[in-house]
DNA sequence: CGTGTGACTGGGC
DNA sequence: GGCCCAGCCACAC
């Protein structure tokens, strides 16, 4: 099987611009791992994907990365509520 | 191969 | 709204 951390970047990488998916989200399609998993990985590769399409259940992110997403998400034009993501009207699936 | 650790989540109080 | 707890699994030692 393919490396975790390789799944988890090339999935983050197929999310488009203004659109967000969560931690949970990830594993899942994924199939594999879990939402600190993917979050550990985004910690050490982070830097190489759009990590700020990546978030957590509530729409946040830890707070020392909050003012460099918020910029972004307002660059890509993601729904934004109270300097959050609007998670319901912006998740995004491979599905869907 | 056992342990600790983590950009998490959902449930309970 | 908040805090605490247990489960989750890949990775470094």
């Amino acid at each position: 099987m393919e490396d975790f951390t390789e799944d988890v970047l090339a999935f983050v990488e197929t999310v488009p611009p203004g659109r967000v998916v969560t931690y949970g989200l990830v594993a899942d399609v994924l199939g594999r791992g879990g939402p600190r998993q993917v979050g550990r990985t985004m910690a050490l590769e982070g830097p190489a994907v759009p990590w700020w399409r990546v978030v957590r259940a509530n729409g946040t992110l830890p707070a020392h990365l909050m003012t460099d997403a918020q910029a972004r998400w307002r660059t890509e034009g993601t729904p934004v509520v109270r300097g959050r993501v609007d998670v319901a009207r912006a998740l995004w699936t491979p599905d869907a």
